[in-house]
DNA sequence: AAACGGATCAACCGCGTACTG
DNA sequence: CCAGTACGCGGTTGATCCGTT
């Protein structure tokens, strides 16, 4: 025979914690740590399984936790580390002392993902979005002599493969391809801009093609 | 003020691996 | 070595919050 089945699934409380359940395990584990989670709830008076607690703790409990937004620094690590690992999410997450796992996960498809799809990156591959099929279009279509740096004929031929039958901005991927040619014109204007983003969707979303594509526009 | 929709994140689910007897 | 289970991980869900209409 293995081990003991994890727990009864009968009568066990399920959701949210309450209070009194974070107050009960988080006593039982400073007073006598974690030896076996399969056990940790019956000694703790809890009517959950040692799944569920392990995740509690982990997640929420532990005293070392660092909780509060993540930083910029933060971020630009987990994109470093992501491109190098993918998914990897317990790996990043080592790398995060007082971060979890789920934490930065979460993170990761909330915020960072937009956050790079804005950048007109892919958050899967972390290369330009589409750069295949349009670099290569964009070679072929510019031996007619355009004297363009490289970056702009990609980002301007982008824009003229992707623009939509209506005009109309309908999605992220929309305004990554737009502030990607809108940035490059600016900064062929003036070498010191940076690109700023964006606080919310509600800012862009409903705006037409045009406006991103008049260099006399400042974004933001 | 109410309804709605999108964003967020805690918690669950299911699977692969490690472990035990 | 095998069967059966615990553990850990990544994907997904759903409750709640918050801003907008």
């Amino acid at each position: 025979m293995g081990r003991q089945p994890c727990c009864e699934k009968n009568g066990l409380r399920r959701g949210p914690w309450t209070l009194d359940e974070d107050h009960k395990l988080m006593t039982f584990i400073l007073n006598n740590g974690i030896q076996c989670w399969r056990i940790v709830p019956k000694l703790a008076g809890l009517m959950r399984c040692g799944k569920s607690c392990r995740l509690r703790w982990i997640n929420y409990l532990r005293p070392d936790l660092k909780r509060g937004a993540f930083t910029e620094a933060e971020e630009d690590m987990i994109i470093q580390l992501h491109a190098r690992l993918g998914n990897r999410w317990s790996k990043i997450a080592a790398q995060f002392p007082g971060r979890t796992d789920n934490e930065i996960k979460n993170h990761w498809n909330t915020r960072i993902k937009k956050k790079m799809k804005f950048m007109g990156l892919d958050p899967r591959t972390h290369h330009p979005i589409g750069q295949h099929h349009n670099l290569d279009q964009t070679i072929k279509r510019n031996h007619n002599g355009e004297s363009t740096s490289s970056h702009n004929m990609f980002s301007n031929q982008m824009i003229k493969e992707e623009k939509p039958e209506n005009d109309q901005i309908s999605s992220i991927e929309d305004i990554g391809l737009m502030m990607m040619s809108h940035n490059h014109q600016l900064e062929s204007l003036n070498p010191s801009f940076e690109l700023e983003f964006p606080q919310n969707w509600n800012d862009i979303s409903g705006l037409q093609w045009d406006v991103f594509n008049d260099p006399g526009l400042g974004f933001h």
